[in-house]
This record gives structure tokens, C-alpha cells and sequence, in this order.
DNA sequence: TTCTTGCTGTTAATCAATTCACAATTGCTT
DNA sequence: AAGCAATTGTGAATTGATTAACAGCAAGAA
């Protein structure tokens, strides 16, 4: 793992990775930044930059080894341990984004979900899902660090005053809610909306 | 609409309006930049420079008037005819999206939905859900000019190629497929992966 | 009245992300 | 063997986003 890496960096590399993963079905070994650049709709001078973060260099013909380089960003982005992650409300959303991760290859794992109803044995292969009432004491048992959170917005801060109390380092949360957890957790908030309106509002002016 | 104004504050705009549409509930007519800053978790000087490019003032002493400052983001950032949105692919997370989208208070409106299996006549209120098949011909008659693409990946390239020939101007994109579209649509990707990787990456060297 | 306090509006400074542009390299062609 | 063409690696320039810092103001206290 590569320390100082912008963050920025790291979402594109995770997406380089994934872009790859399915290219050797297309049937080559190697890649040039413009055609991965291409393919991303992205500056092929960013690839190379953001390569050249992690030290990994090509061929001035024939490109980036593709294996090579997914290896490569594995030992830059991913951590050392299998870290697991847990969602937290698994309704439409929760699956839908649960459904999507179990589809591709990351060194992440699914060790846990939760929600209030009573719960099936199991979901998602071997995953089992949990009641609510038991999430602190399972996310310490599990040891999981990640957490995704899409729960009704009312419940967001209770549950996350419980999180803290884990050992949860990252919160990639939907609720809406911005939460209030210490600095030693990350947490990493999406909403929908305020990208639709973005995408309103530059639909209509640029 | 305000020309020029940077894409993270019309994205914060946004959020700033949603937080506030909440707000008055608890009671307050005014608002200062650091209260807003903490609910946000961000820095208030953003706050500040954000409404400034919007030109709104507030009191050197009360604040910001909540109701005043609604309107002013809807000025500012709101098209002045309600932009339709459409669901391409209405499965758990297009369900989720959209009914998310319908609880929130926004000036866009879905007036259409789209799906491979036979559809039931309505869906949320009064949103007709649609094979398919009639895809374009529906997005032009209806006018859409925003869609939220959620169907399988396979699917991805041939319906954007669909698109392409409305007059749909902009794409929230979650499908992990990266779309080739002419310039004059704007495109917003999202991927949960490359969102979770990047917090695992942070949680463990950071 | 005069002082203190705490806020906004705004400029300036900083920090981060992106893109440009080109030297260096090397296969390929002639 | 020499010249051409295409690509990487990277410093420099640019663009954009964020934060700091403070002047100026006005309410309220003394
Ligand atoms: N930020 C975004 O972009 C975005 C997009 C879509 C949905 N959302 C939000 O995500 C959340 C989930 O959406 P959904 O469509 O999956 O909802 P849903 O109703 O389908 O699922 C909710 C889940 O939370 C669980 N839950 C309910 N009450 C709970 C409680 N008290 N404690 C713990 N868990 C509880 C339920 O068991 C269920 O698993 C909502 O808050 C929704 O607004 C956000
Ligand atoms: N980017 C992200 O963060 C993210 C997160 C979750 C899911 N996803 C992706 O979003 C997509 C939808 O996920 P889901 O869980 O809702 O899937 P789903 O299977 O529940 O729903 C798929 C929807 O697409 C429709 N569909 C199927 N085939 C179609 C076709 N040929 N043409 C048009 N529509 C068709 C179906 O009718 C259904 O409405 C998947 O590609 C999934 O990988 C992305």
C-alpha cells in the first residue's frame, strides 16, 4: 500500500482496475494510456500520471501490461488484510448495492447485514443477516471496518452513535444525514439528488 | 439560473437546501454560516463564498433568513421549466433512487419509467412505468430531458446509443459502463466499488 | 456614549487536481 | 543506417477548490 496517494488517484485507479479486469476477454496483453483513457472518457496524461504515482511503468510501444498493472494497483490500493464490510438497512437500496458488489472482484468482503425485520438464515451466499438489536455487539465480534449505511434517515444518528463504539474506521453513507463521528472515522456520503440537480442545473447553462 | 457557477457549490447549494427545507421545523427564521457549516460538517467560509456567488446576504448579526435563502438557491440553480427525469431500468436500485427522489422537495419531476418485464400500470404516484421497447419514442413525446440509467451493464451501451437520438440532455449513470455520448450530454457516473475502495484505502494509511 | 463581541462579505493565500507540452525512447520503414 | 512515428514519463502551467484572515459593521453591555 502506497502511502499519500490524492484521493482522487485512488477512485481512478480502483476504476482502472475494474475497466481492466474485463479486458483481457478482449483479448490483448497490453494497453495504451489513450486507448484506457478512451475508454474512461479521461486525459490519457492523467493515466500516465496517476501511474506513475504508484510506480508502475510501461512499454513506449507497446503500453501497460495489463496484468501486470492490475497487480500493481492491488499492491497500491488495497489493503493487507481482507477487510470486511457490513450494511447496514438492507432494503431496496442496501441490496441493490450489496447485489452489485458480490458481481466484482475486490479484496473487500460482505461479513454482515442488518435490518429490523425478522431476518432470513441467509442472503448473498454466505452472508448472514442480522437483527438490528445485535449490530455493535456482531461489527466488534466480526471485526468489520467498513460499514454502508441506507437506513431510513430517521434511525442514522442512533446508529452511528452506536458505530463508534466499534471498531468501524469508514462509513459510506446514504441516509442524507450528515453524521457526527469522530475524526478517526471516515465517512463518505452520496446523494442522488443533489446530483440530479446538478446535472439540471448544467444541463441548462453550459 | 446563474451562469458560471463552480460544479461543487451547485452540488452544495443543493444540500444546503435540503438541510434548510428541514430547518424550520426546528423552529428558527435565521441561520448563521458556522450553524449550517456544523449540520453540513463543512467549513463555514464555504458557506459564505458559496452565497456569495449567488449573491445572496444575509445579517451581520441574525444570520441568513432560512426562507429567503430557499428561494434564493431556487433562483439561482432551479431550471425555470421543470425538467421531466425518466428511470431507465426500475429494479432495486432504480426503485430505491426514485423513491428517495419522490420523498425529497425538488423542482424536478419523474414522468416516466422503463423496464424489460411486463410493467404493472403505475407505479409511485402517478408515474407510468413502460416496456422498454418504447423507450425513445416515450422519452421524445414526453420531452425528458434527464435520465437515471440502472439497468444491467450488458444493456448499457445499446440504450445509451438510444438516448443519444432524443433529446435527453443528461445521464446519472450507474451502470459501470462508460457511455459514448456526444458532448452536448452531460454525463454523471457513479460506482459504489471505486467509493469503497477509496475508503478502505484512506482508513488504513491515513 | 463607548467598548466589546461576534458576525458577514471578500480578498488573498493555500492546496489539490488536471492538462499541456515535450524530451527521451525505440520499433518500424525505407 | 537513418529517418519517421508513436508512445511513455514528467516538469511546468493552468485551472479549480478550499481555507484563512480580517475589515467593517451593528447590537448590546457597561
Ligand atoms: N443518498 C442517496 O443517494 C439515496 C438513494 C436512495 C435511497 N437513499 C436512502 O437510503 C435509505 C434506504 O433506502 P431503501 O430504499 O433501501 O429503504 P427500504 O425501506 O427499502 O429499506 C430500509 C432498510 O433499513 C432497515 N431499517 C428500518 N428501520 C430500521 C431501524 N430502526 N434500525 C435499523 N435498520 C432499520 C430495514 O430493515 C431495511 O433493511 C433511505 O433513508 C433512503 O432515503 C439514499
Ligand atoms: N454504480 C453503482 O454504484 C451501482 C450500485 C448498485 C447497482 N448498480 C448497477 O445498477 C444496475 C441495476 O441494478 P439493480 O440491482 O437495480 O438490478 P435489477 O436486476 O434489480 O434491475 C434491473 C432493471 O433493469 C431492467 N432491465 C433488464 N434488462 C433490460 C434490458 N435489456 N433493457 C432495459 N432494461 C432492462 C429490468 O427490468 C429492471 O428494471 C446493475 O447494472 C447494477 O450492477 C450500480
Amino acid at each position: 500500500m502506497i502511502k499519500d496517494l490524492p484521493p482522487n488517484t485512488v477512485e481512478r485507479l480502483s476504476l482502472y482496475r475494474r475497466r481492466l479486469l474485463n479486458y483481457p476477454n478482449e483479448d490483448k496483453l497490453y494497453i495504451h494510456s489513450h486507448k484506457l483513457a478512451h475508454l474512461l472518457k479521461i486525459n490519457p496524461a492523467h493515466i500516465r500520471r496517476d501511474l506513475m504515482l504508484i510506480g508502475f511503468t510501461g512499454d513506449v510501444h507497446k503500453g501497460y501490461n495489463i496484468q501486470n498493472l492490475i497487480d500493481k494497483i492491488g499492491k497500491a490500493i488495497d489493503c493487507k488484510h481482507t477487510q470486511k464490510v457490513a450494511f447496514i438497512g438492507i432494503g431496496d437500496l442496501g441490496r441493490a448495492v450489496a447485489d452489485h458488489f458480490n458481481q466484482k472482484e475486490t479484496k473487500l468482503k460482505i461479513a454482515a447485514t442488518f435490518r429490523t425485520s425478522k431476518p432470513p438464515k441467509t442472503q448473498f451466499q454466505e452472508v448472514t443477516c442480522y437483527h438490528i438489536s445485535d449490530m455493535k455487539k456482531v461489527l466488534i465480534k466480526e471485526n468489520i471496518e467498513l460499514v454502508v449505511l441506507a437506513v431510513p434517515r430517521s434511525y442514522a444518528k442512533a446508529i452511528s452513535g452506536e458505530i463508534i463504539r466499534t471498531k468501524v474506521k469508514g462509513i459510506l453513507n446514504f441516509t442524507s444525514v450528515h453524521l457526527n463521528v469522530p475524526d478517526r472515522i471516515f465517512v463518505e456520503d452520496y446523494d442522488v439528488i443533489a446530483k440530479l440537480e446538478k446535472l439540471s442545473f448544467f444541463t441548462n447553462t453550459a
